[in-house]
DNA sequence: CGAAATTGTTAGATTAGTCTAACTGTTAGA
DNA sequence: TCTAACAGTTAGACTAATCTAACAATTTCG
């Protein structure tokens, strides 16, 4: 049962989204650059490399200096589960008639904060609408 | 058309919760103590003072030192808005079935995030279920 | 093969928000 | 009234996240 934590309680949002981004990159291109990261989350370089410092020293990624990055296996499931969260958040936001890009946003900055119930929850509703 | 802003985008989570909670002290006891604010937020007094000292000085409270706080006329839009988006948020998770507490908490993070529009249509979402 | 260009890292500064410890102003009651 | 207790402030340290400037490794290609 306690394999280990998923549960990003103790991530930064910042982190959260470094790890994230090192995720799509992967799935995206096979491959995360430093630089590619930067890029995508409007971040100098230097930035990019303490976080992955940080991340590495977790557990989160397996980075080496002048290397590319690699999500470990727990990296991998908070990435999966931001993923999962995002699209909930999405489908909802995008029900209620929020625009794609505000929708975008806010799913983005949501996903870091809420409960799990909560998604939970709001999964839940999304499946009882849908079968309407 | 242009009064002092009210939108806070400019103010971090931690500045409006000091809004925030300068204003149900005000409400509730009629004034806001440095302490009684350290106690609701959670953080210790000197905290509390410097929090004081930068919203008066961009106008969000009069404050001067040894003296009780009191919300500028915007400091309170700022509060009211918050409190109005809170509700909105609390309505909407308790009416999904998220528990009381959770949504609470929630409702408190989402409240300094989210896009103006979404809040809107969640209100519109929400005075539509109403109806049915 | 080796130098130029590219990519990544390190060092050091900055900002926001917090804390503790020490100090100061205020106030209530003997 | 004056002082002890309380409330509030200041000083200084710390953390997280960011930046720029300078440096180092890697890669590409003439």
């Amino acid at each position: 049962m306690s394999s280990p934590s998923t549960d990003s309680a103790d991530l930064s949002k910042a982190l959260e989204m470094y790890i994230k981004v090192a995720y799509e990159l992967e799935e995206e291109r096979g491959i995360a650059t430093v630089s590619d990261m930067a890029e995508k989350l409007g971040v100098k370089a230097p930035s990019v490399t303490a976080a992955l410092q940080k991340l590495d020293s977790i557990g989160m990624v397996r980075y080496r200096r002048y290397q590319n990055v690699k999500l470990t296996r727990v990296g991998k499931a908070v990435a999966k589960k931001l993923h999962n969260r995002n699209k909930t958040l999405m489908d909802f936001l995008l029900m209620i008639g929020v625009d794609e890009e505000t929708a975008a946003i806010d799913a983005c900055e949501i996903e870091h904060i809420v409960h799990p119930k909560t998604i939970e929850k709001l999964s839940e509703f999304l499946k009882k609408k849908s079968k309407k």
